[in-house]
DNA sequence: ATGATTGTTTACCGATTGGTAAAGTACTGA
DNA sequence: TCAGTACTTTACCAATCGGTAAACAATCAT
């Protein structure tokens, strides 16, 4: 069957995300997801195709790994506002930890390729779909939400915008105590 | 004296800024704004130095333009709430009339410059202090806020992180529904 | 061992990138 | 009229862009 594959895919993959995630679109270079996968540009274009091929599939990585993992997060113990609040905190703290000004991907890519980029754009919003529904989950756990779908709804897509524009503050390189001031400003809304 | 110019620096500057507001930086090439400005490379080198100076210069004028019609639209009649919700309703008005995408040149540049060009960051977070401030103005128009200048200030952040979440929304092509609901919460939540 | 098959490497492609030198053009003051 | 000056145009630069053909290397079934 022929010479076996000397690296990962998924592993691959995740590095093209960090890349992609970092830079954007156009501020990646293929070299630079070469440098950063170690990887020559044939084997590059063999698994993955071309660059917007790297660029979605790096987009469809970030929504397994990160926001299945927000949606864990959410989806722990507490009530509607401790939940949620544990969340933003969590973005908080990776930021100022690791002066990771990355923000989140799929704000990014909202930014700067949704409104090129049709299939970018149709992408971004699924996942913005389920990132609310994953909040709307998140604040049916306080009676005032579960009883009301509207209202559930509603409250969802406004803490998604806080969120959104939390991330943005932070790749401003705004001081971390506006940013908690964001979110305690945010989560106070919420009902218990 | 020698040759006049030929050109309005200040309308080429508009034109520059058109360009890099929808495309970003690094999507922006030399050959796009000399298409948007019908001039060549000398003659925008010659006024405006290298194109991080165009980009500078393109953010100040965006400020001047952009940030100084919303502090008008901010120092209008009305209380603290209707003031920010005049102001939000016209953003959202602006988007889905013309169907422009651009979003905020301040939240685009926040994440595709912000985070490797300091100067750019620099700018960014002057000018978001500024339309923190408007905001903090607009919520001084009642009493609550007037009073309390922490809890002023607090709402201001929090409105500024709706704002961006909202403009990032609108760049992602969210349903115009969403956007007003997410307006209506952010706005039922100012005291009167 | 050998051919077939697959992956990797090297080397290259035309196009475009940001940026500039030099020639040409239009205006000024003398 | 004419030298000096300032702007525009043309033409070009090295470097890099995304993308690929062809040579090379490693594994398979036979």
């Amino acid at each position: 069957m022929g010479r076996p594959m000397e690296f990962d895919p998924q592993e691959t993959l995740q590095e093209i995300m960090n890349v992609f995630w970092m830079n954007g679109y156009e501020g990646t270079s293929l070299q630079d997801i070469e440098a950063a996968t170690n990887l020559k540009k044939p084997s590059l274009y063999r698994t993955f195709g071309d660059k917007r091929a790297m660029y979605l599939a790096a987009l469809a990585a970030y929504e397994e790994t990160e926001v299945q993992s927000a949606e864990t997060l959410l989806n722990k113990t507490g009530s509607a506002r401790i939940r949620i609040q544990r969340l933003l905190y969590t973005v908080i703290d990776g930021a100022s930890a690791s002066q990771n000004r990355r923000g989140c991907f799929l704000c990014n890519a909202s930014v700067d390729q949704a409104p090129h980029d049709p299939s970018t754009r149709k992408f971004v919003r699924a996942a913005m779909d389920r990132l609310t529904k994953a909040f709307a989950n998140a604040l049916a756990a306080s009676p005032p939400y579960a009883a009301n779908t509207r209202k559930r709804e509603k409250m969802a897509a406004k803490v998604l915008a806080g969120y959104f524009g939390l991330r943005v503050l932070i790749k401003a390189g705004v001081a971390e105590e506006t940013l908690k001031n964001v979110v305690s400003q945010l989560v106070s809304e919420i009902e218990t």
